[in-house]
Formats: structure tokens, C-alpha cells, sequence
DNA sequence: AATGAACTCAACCGCTCGGAA
DNA sequence: ATTCCGAGCGGTTGAGTTCAT
């Protein structure tokens, strides 16, 4: 037996909203605010699914929603993140204040990737020379790069509230999961399972896939580098090149940052939360020299 | 001016996830 | 532990619009 559906659709419109359901709906989400999307429709009295009422109100009528044509700065930031990102419309729209997934996900599918089709990758090439993924074609989750096996793929992570999650290339992922077992006294958790278990790869040996690369630590409280420190390790210079990306809050110890630094390699893309794009910087360098300038914690 | 092709983008659909019961 | 439900996500569709002939 199947799901039930979200709403009857029995006497329901469908189709372009009107003006005045427009209008209903703000008027009701301005008294009762956002959510309950399943019962607005009912005691909004629209005609509506809740389904199709929500997105409405996310895509089009929201107060904040921006309109006008996506700028040159705006694309060159989609192609940023989508080769980051892959089609993770939602976290891409989050980075786009005003914009939203589905137009963004729209202006891709109409804009971006024809002009990649038309091969004029040059006019898509980004103020800071990056050039969309070969994966941006096929339409989906881009893939870590064939030429960097092993150096990991270069990403931006959703939003971190603290110095928490770490990304690990797939030679590291055992080490971390025994230290972490092993912890004494530090919160750490992982999924266990993904750490341990062997990277997907196609019939080329290439990872194929972005997700099953990467494998998250949840950092509570304590940092990342301290718990390298806890670990085992003769040879601390064996991580060189092996963190993939660091989510790290704007809040976070910079000191945190600081320690990781040896620890990241160029190629990398460290995520630090809104830091490094209200600052534009890209790499971590920069990134740790913004930070060196701002918080004094050397 | 007429018409068909191409394009745009709002809306829909099916699915997954997380939290509550 | 399981089920249910609300919410959100990404892929797809199709009506309306624009463009080319």
C-alpha cells in the first residue's frame, strides 16, 4: 500500500495561482505565520494542496524574495558552488540571499548548461578562474574530480553552528573511527559504518560518487585537532593533505583554524561557515590570514 | 501576419528525512 | 522499535512567451 497523499486533490486548483489566492494566502501567513502547510489551504480557505501553497509562498511570494535578472557576481557564484556542491539547489539558494533553489536550479538547467553545451566554457570561467565541473553537464552530483583521486573532492558544507564536522579523504576515515572509539573523555561521534567501509568506485576506479567520499565527524566542544593529538599517531605529518574540508562556525576558536591549518591542503576547500564569503576569501590561506588580523590569537 | 519551434520558469510530483507519538 | 506526519528537496512537466522563418 502506498503513501496516502498529502491532500485530497479532489476540487483542488491547479495551475497558475491567481491574484487574489495570492493575496489570501499573505494575508493569512502575514496573522499566522509560516508552517502548518498540510491545514493552511483548509483554514486559509484556498483551493490549494499544501504542498503547492508552500511553495507559493518560498518561490514567489515571500517578501524577501528577489527579483530582476541574476547578476553577473550571482552566476559566477552558482558555478562556484555548483562545482562544490553539485545540485544542492537548496544550499546553493542559501548563499544567494533573495534567490531561490528552484530559480536557481531553473537558471542553470536554461542558461548555465547550455552554454556549456555550446562549449563556451571560457565566458562561464569565474572571477577567481574556476571553471564549472565536466560533471555540470550530465545533471548530477558532481563528482570528485578523476584527476585528483585521492586529493579529495573541493567543497563547501551547509552551515555549521560549531568547529564540528570534518571531511576526511578515504585513508583516514579508519584511523579517525578507531580514535574515535577509543576516545577518552572527548565527545566525538561518526558513522562508524561509513568510515570503515571502502569508497564506492566505478569500473575506472574513480569515486563516483561525492557523498559515499565523504564522511562526517561531529566535533562537540572539543576541536579536531585535539583529538588528532589524542590519537596514536608516530607521525603527525602523515595528515598532510588527507583533511578534505573543515566546516568551522564564524563563533568557532579561531585557534581551531589555526591548528588545522598545516593539516589542509591547497587543492582543498575549507568551508568556514559565512566567514570566508563575507570576506570572499577562497582558500584557506587567505582565510587564516583574515582571521590572524581579526582575532589576535596568536 | 501566421505559425511552429524554442525557451522560460512556475508548479507539480515523488521521494527522503527528522521528529513526534 | 516502529509508524506517522510535516517539511523540504531535486527532477520533471507543461503553459505561456519569445523568436525565427
Amino acid at each position: 500500500m502506498g503513501r496516502s497523499p498529502c491532500c485530497a486533490k479532489e476540487g483542488l486548483n491547479r495551475g497558475a495561482w491567481t491574484a487574489a489566492e495570492d493575496k489570501i494566502l499573505i494575508d493569512y501567513i502575514k496573522i499566522h505565520g509560516e508552517g502548518k502547510w498540510r491545514h493552511l489551504p483548509k483554514r486559509a480557505g484556498l483551493k490549494r494542496c499544501g504542498k503547492s501553497c508552500r511553495l507559493r509562498w518560498l518561490n514567489y511570494l515571500r517578501p524577501d524574495v528577489k527579483r530582476g535578472n541574476i547578476t553577473h557576481d550571482e552566476e559566477d557564484l552558482i558555478i562556484r558552488l555548483h562545482n562544490l556542491l553539485g545540485n544542492r539547489w537548496s544550499l546553493i539558494a542559501g548563499r544567494l540571499p533573495g534567490r531561490t533553489d528552484n530559480e536557481i536550479k531553473n537558471y542553470w538547467n536554461t542558461n548555465i548548461v547550455k552554454k556549456l553545451q555550446s562549449g563556451n566554457s571560457k565566458s562561464l570561467t569565474t572571477s577567481s578562474g574556476v571553471e564549472p565541473s565536466s560533471s555540470c553537464l550530465a545533471g548530477q552530483d558532481t563528482d570528485p574530480d578523476p584527476e585528483l583521486p585521492n586529493k579529495g573532492p573541493c567543497l563547501i558544507r551547509t552551515k555549521a553552528t560549531r568547529c564540528t564536522k570534518v571531511t576526511l579523504s578515504e585513508e583516514l576515515r579508519p584511523l579517525m573511527a578507531a580514535a574515535s572509539s577509543n576516545r577518552d573523555g572527548m565527545n566525538v561521534t561518526c558513522d562508524h559504518a561509513k568510515m570503515q567501509a571502502p569508497p564506492l568506485v566505478d569500473s575506472e576506479g574513480i569515486t563516483n560518487n561525492l557523498l559515499d567520499f565523504m564522511a562526517d565527524f561531529e566535533i562537540e566542544e572539543t576541536m579536531f585537532s585535539d583529538l588528532l593529538r589524542n590519537m596514536d599517531i608516530s607521525e603527525p605529518s602523515c595528515f598532510e593533505n588527507k583533511v578534505v574540508a573543515v566546516e568551522v562556525d564564524t563563533h568557532a576558536d579561531p585557534q581551531c583554524c589555526h591548528r588545522l591549518s598545516p593539516l589542509i591542503s591547497d587543492e582543498t576547500c575549507l568551508n568556514v561557515s559565512d566567514y570566508s564569503m563575507l570576506h570572499g576569501s577562497e582558500d584557506f590561506q587567505s582565510m587564516s590570514a583574515l582571521m590572524e588580523n581579526e582575532f589576535d590569537w596568536l
